[in-house]
DNA sequence: ATTGTTTTCCAAAACGTTTTGGAAATTAAA
DNA sequence: TTTAATTTCCAAAACGTTTTGGAAAACAAT
């Protein structure tokens, strides 16, 4: 079924027809039902092909993926899967088109980024892993294309984004140690070049100077992402042998699991000897008895709200945002001290 | 840059240069050249939706990713983005345009399907988490569409497809475990409704028959994905408190996590009272001490095998398939018995 | 030199839409 | 009732390709 044979059973022109569908003024409500209504009967969908070559526009999403820096930076894979699971429903409901690519290396993604642009001619972007003074931004603003931080910088941001409210979780975290007596934390943070691990540690450090709690410098420490037995290793020397520290925040689920070796190496119990709070952490929160209290954050809202701000019919103001509320799941890894 | 404008500069008609692109024999080898010199030149490269329309085809792949079984069957999100990452080198360098949709619900998928094939109108398939009967296949020979499936069913296929090698890798490990002189092992797996858990199953049992052992029906369990505290409970009710199983396997990463759970709260030492190898486990693979001993399947192979397979020259055959190699990454949490 | 083949090219039609610029029909105003 | 304004519709052009059905040019055979 094309619009030509539509336009045929409906008794009417071309024009019509795709005008109805397209929701303009000048068909009549009642032509328009009707319209819709043989759409619906005939299954009828324009050919995305022919409507974006006419119209000289497309209403594409386009996304790219950077592979290559899976888990090992912003992007993790259970973050990912639910903020696509946001985005979808929106996806579907307003009928966009969806182009995902992904890079294996930075190259690849420089090229997917250029193929959008250029070849596909998508309308809307989301940028993932935003670096200071990303190119990307530039390329895009200057080529007028929408788009969305998954992410953002540090400093002032003159685009719209969607975030994890990294700081307010890592002083709810403090805040709910505290309120449990302790006082020597440590954070297993990872390299604050990355804008969320520099974010939490700002929350960290804020909730100290807010409760005049001395900044110890032996309590905080970054590990990497690329070998996890060295993590547990500096975990254990670092933070296990230092007797002072009750308890730990874990700034990924690699660090949680980190931790959990080098305690049982230690021989010390979580939830007993020791507490511990882990950002996520889906796997590895039910390994310890009691299992891990962690942090977590709706990443579904923010894939639905990157595609609301993308699709806001208003022009896309450079300074909407959003961000994910954390929220603390009590398990059981986290002890509270006599005062 | 358009077709029209670069004929133009090259001093051709449109059509030749089209047929120069498109590498048919009408057009001499040296105008050819001069033409792709030209469109590398000016950077050209045919608008998608203009090329689509004409010819009355696409060259597209759709793939349709079930959200709502994530991690509670054949799917889980480390593979999704190995065999992504396979496939997508692939795609790049084949020029194939590749649309994935994303449905959290079955109705969503069957959505998602329908859109591919009548308004996309794609031509190439990849097709996941197959059922017996699976109607999608009808579907997709019906409309002669292309298709491959990441992973298969059992009995007589008449499709092409790629898995993993589930019967080897469990007759693998059991053969690991048995030069290591273990006879009582235990396999915990998951439903085997899931095709994998159902191959992996038959590994397991057909090695016992080669070897004459006879299969105890208390050291193999199966578990679901849901409740992992339950998977620990019932590992330790099951398995630890039957003294003489001597090893574990474990189907999934997430009763690996529950297996060491409940070794934890036994109080065995995973590679010194009990081995344990698990299936994947990126990430629960250096909890323990020392860390566990695992199977690993190449996964990015896979998925660039589906797109070889989609895109070979030759009709597809029906009984084109590819079988990842299972391999077994020793880390120390297998104890050698003394016999 | 003529004829037949093969190679190389091209004009025009087609794909299925959207948009433009107006025409016809209806309603409102005079 | 006539004119003006508004509403509702439509024919034709355009989007950037591919494909069809030859035509022209080059080459080969006689």
């Amino acid at each position: 079924m094309n619009i030509k044979k539509l336009a045929e059973k409906l008794q009417l022109s071309i024009t019509t027809v795709s005008r109805g569908l397209g929701g303009y003024s000048d068909v009549s409500e009642a032509t328009r039902k009707k319209i819709i209504k043989f759409a619906k009967k005939y299954n009828y969908s324009p050919n995305p092909n022919a409507s974006n070559l006419a119209s000289r526009k497309t209403n594409t999403l386009g996304f790219v993926i950077p592979l290559y820096g899976l888990n090992s930076n912003t992007l993790n894979q259970a973050s990912f899967f639910e903020f696509i699971s946001g985005m979808s429903n929106k996806i579907n409901s307003e009928n966009i088109q969806f182009i995902m690519k992904f890079a294996n290396t930075i190259d690849e993604e420089k090229k997917a980024y250029d193929n959008l642009i250029k070849v596909e001619k998508v309308n809307k972007v989301i940028l993932h892993n935003l670096k200071k003074n990303d190119p990307r931004i530039k390329f895009l603003q200057k080529n007028k294309i929408n788009f969305v931080g998954w992410g953002r910088t540090q400093g002032r941001i003159n685009y719209p984004w969607v975030d994890l409210d990294n700081e307010t979780s890592t002083n709810l975290i403090m805040q709910y140690l505290y309120d449990r007596n302790h006082r020597n934390i440590a954070f297993i943070n990872v390299d604050d070049k990355y804008n969320f691990a520099y974010q939490r540690k700002q929350g960290y450090l804020k909730f100290l100077k807010k409760n005049k709690i001395k900044f110890k410098k032996e309590n905080y420490i970054s590990v990497s992402y690329e070998d996890p037995d060295q993590v547990a290793l500096v975990i254990e020397k670092k933070i296990l042998n230092n007797s002072k520290i009750t308890a730990i925040i874990c700034s990924t689920e690699y660090s949680a699991a980190g931790a959990i070796k080098a305690c049982n190496k230690a021989n010390k119990k979580i939830g007993i000897d020791i507490s511990l709070i882990t950002f996520d952490g889906n796997i590895v929160n039910f390994i310890t008895s009691p299992s891990l209290t962690a942090i977590t954050h709706d990443r579904k809202i923010l894939g639905s709200k990157a595609i609301e701000i993308l699709t806001s019919e208003t022009k896309i103001k450079n300074n909407s945002h959003y961000l994910a509320k954390p929220e603390i799941i009590e398990r059981g890894s986290v002890l509270t001290l006599k005062k």
